[in-house]
DNA sequence: CAGTTACGTAAGTCATCACTTACGGTAAGT
DNA sequence: ACTTACCGTAAGTGATGACTTACGTAACTG
């Protein structure tokens, strides 16, 4: 839930978005991703690890690799989040109407 | 859609949500937000600005004063996103699983 | 037990962007 | 018409953070 703020900063990134989405076709290791993304590799791994702490990827060793792939519950809290503030946008807004016209 | 890019750039600086979430009580004035953040008044107009242009909220005039307020799109684009992502990243994962063990 | 592969971390540099002050412009009030 | 209130924009500065190179470590291979 309030994972929130760190997910929307993690995700805020392009190249962040971009190691992010080459997940979701399953797991993958750092190296991989670091070909097909024009940055080095050690600056994969530190978005990776910005992304691992906002929840959304998980690691797992793999002999010398490291392979990574899309948690759930990062995407699960950003959500939970729109629903909330969508929730409380439309209550606003109608007891805005029901007050009349404006303030 | 491809909003998306323009949404989480938005929703990535914390100034900028939380005047974002001030925002979902009704259409508030500029002054007025600036009042509950602590930045100036020209920095909650850049902002303002950002978000607009990402779709997270429209404005309109009222006197001398011009109202903020939540819109629709960029909330719908960041879930059109997210469920899609999320749809690709089972299938994904479904993939992989019927591959059998890993590549 | 070298040598290789794959990775994370440290330290430093550079660019982006958030913020400020200053200014100009529009609408309402006197 | 003058003043006041409210706002957007321009220009310049400062700080955050994204990126690189260099280094140290763990696991497989011969």
């Amino acid at each position: 839930m309030t994972y929130v703020t760190a997910v929307l900063d993690a995700l805020g990134d392009p190249t962040r978005r971009a190691i992010f989405e080459r997940l979701h076709g399953g797991a993958r290791a750092v190296g991989e991703i670091a070909r097909d993304v024009p940055v080095s590799r050690p600056a994969v791994s530190q978005h990776l690890r910005v992304l691992k702490s906002a929840g959304l990827v998980t690691d797992r060793a793999d002999g010398t690799r490291r392979l990574y792939s899309v948690s759930q519950e990062g995407l699960a809290a950003l959500r939970a989040y729109l629903d909330d503030f969508w929730e409380q946008a439309l209550t606003g807004f109608k007891a805005a109407a029901e007050r009349g016209g404006k303030s």
